[in-house]
DNA sequence: AATTTCTACAACCGCATGTCA
DNA sequence: CTGACATGCGGTTGTAGAAAT
């Protein structure tokens, strides 16, 4: 299996993944694009890195994933969203691609079946109005985004009529509000119109207390609206208390 | 036993971002 | 400031093995 120019492509063999463990011993990680001619693999570059970082790097943990950290990820893409990155990096030994696929096959799936079921009982009791917060994104120009602390938008919830946080003009949240954001997150503060579809979802389980907020990358905290969007891993604020999120 | 379908996961691809000359 | 290059990320695809028919 040969690429353009003869780069191999496909599945590693047993000898190229002893080279590149090697390679990397020798001559640590980083320096991608030397790899393939250190090493001697007729592999690109992004192949190299990818297959140390998904597979060979020792530090990574094989196996089934735990329930304290399938609770995890859940919790964790509900801040977050589809930043895998990131979720792995909250837990040890596992990579990104691993969540990911966790995710696309196990998490995803039950959600989605879950969902359905959800919606049929919705329909017995009681019609559940599910405000839907949007995930923000600024542009780079906006001035305060460079701010490292998590980015909050202040949002009048009267405003929330038609669904939609009013964000069209961007303005930097204080120090007060970002704390308090937190503080009512961590508290388990919900907005008034959520509360009732968490109710209904909580007698059917964590999971269906997923579907009834619905997976979007933003999330509201009491009348703040958290974007999920950071710069960088360093930007997420590692001392928050996501067993109680 | 043969074939088809499903599942899990490894790997690829394209794009965004960072770095440096 | 800008362009070239390296790196990192997320979405998607490919494939081997398991399960179902």
């Amino acid at each position: 299996m040969e690429g353009f120019l003869g780069v191999r492509k496909g599945s590693w063999t047993e000898e190229e993944d002893n080279l590149l463990r090697k390679c990397v011993q020798k001559f640590g990680e980083g320096r991608w694009h030397q790899v393939p001619l250190r090493a001697g693999l007729n592999r690109c570059r992004k192949s190299c890195r990818l297959r140390w970082l998904n597979y060979l790097k020792p530090s990574i943990k094989r196996g089934q994933f735990t329930a304290d950290e399938v609770d995890l990820i859940i919790r964790l893409h509900k801040l977050l969203g589809n930043r895998w990155s990131l979720i792995a990096g909250r837990l040890p030994g596992r990579t990104a691609n691993d969540v990911k696929n966790y995710w696309n096959s196990h998490i995803n799936r039950k959600v989605v079946s879950c969902k359905e079921e959800v919606k049929g009982k919705a329909k017995q009791i009681t019609k559940i109005h599910v405000i839907r917060p949007r995930p923000l994104t600024f542009k780079k120009n906006v001035s305060w985004s460079i701010n490292p602390s998590p980015k909050m938008v202040n949002i009048d919830v009267h405003q929330f009529g038609d669904n939609r946080p009013n964000h069209s003009v961007p303005s930097p949240p204080s120090l007060e509000d970002e704390i308090l954001g937190w503080e009512d997150l961590l508290n388990g503060k919900e907005v008034e119109g959520n509360i009732s579809s968490i109710i209904v979802a909580e007698e059917q389980g964590p999971m269906a207390t997923i579907m009834a907020e619905e997976y979007t990358p933003g999330t509201k905290m009491g009348n703040h609206f958290f974007d999920g969007t950071y710069a960088s891993s360093s930007d997420f604020p590692l001392d928050v208390d996501l067993w109680n999120f």
